[in-house]
DNA sequence: AACTCGGGGCA
DNA sequence: TGCCCAGAGTT
């Protein structure tokens, strides 16, 4: 396991390699933040962003999610794939706000997850980026990475990743650790193609070491 | 813990 | 073609 020291060195390099590694997911308010995170799931974020300006052109508040037709709603994000099970929850979850808050966004991790379709990752960035509430998103990239490099143990579920880091990490860099492991995972520590011999990272990585022994074993 | 959902993008 | 993608709900 990483020390607090090795974990913010860590980042501190993941930084240098992708200096402009910015949050995509901003929005100007929370609603229109809660849709868009839940319309990635499953896609990338560049994806979502060529959507979400003609659809908060059109759609404001729950009322006009909930009011729309399902058929024009699907057509409205069909470009980002998965376009009739995403329409279907954006109703569903318009109709929960409705029902449950008004038709506010609610500002806690708990009250976001009662929502339907709004799970522990969407519920921790919506609180996080939205209401500024101290919380650690933990994604697939995230959980690999953080099991990859040693942050957390391996047999760790994603709240135990998510406390690990969160003992790991100042608070008021918790924000852009999401955003750097996720970079990171996402264009060098790949699910299936980790990019090991190249990472900067490979002199503290649990996994990396073992991956380089094995390949050495491999190739003579 | 292991499925199910199921479309666009890219090699 | 085949494989992946910044998840959530259900069993």
């Amino acid at each position: 396991m990483l020390t607090k020291t090795q974990v913010k060195e860590a980042l501190h390099i993941i930084e240098d390699m992708y200096p402009e590694a910015e949050c995509e997911l901003i929005h100007s308010n929370p609603f229109e933040l809660l849709i868009a995170v839940v319309l990635s799931a499953q896609c990338t974020d560049s994806l979502v962003n060529k959507v979400t300006p003609g659809l908060f052109a059109k759609y404001h508040a729950p009322d006009d999610f909930a009011a729309v037709k399902q058929e024009e709603l699907e057509q409205d994000i069909r470009s980002i794939g998965l376009y009739r099970n995403k329409a279907k929850n954006i109703k569903k979850l318009s109709e929960s706000l409705i029902e449950q808050f008004n038709g506010e966004v609610p500002e806690t991790r708990e009250e976001l997850m009662s929502l339907a379709g709004v799970g522990r990752k969407t519920a921790n960035v919506v609180a996080s980026v939205a209401f500024h509430t101290p919380a650690i998103a933990v994604d697939t990239h995230v959980e690999r990475v953080s099991k990859r490099l040693g942050i957390c143990r391996w047999k760790d579920n994603v709240r135990e990743v998510e406390e690990t880091l969160m003992k790991k990490v100042p608070e008021e860099e918790w924000a852009q650790t999401h955003h750097r492991l996720i970079f990171f995972g996402r264009y060098h520590c790949k699910a299936k193609d980790p990019q090991c011999p190249s990472c900067p990272l490979l002199d503290m990585c649990r996994e990396g070491q073992k991956r380089m022994r094995q390949r050495e074993v491999k190739h003579g």
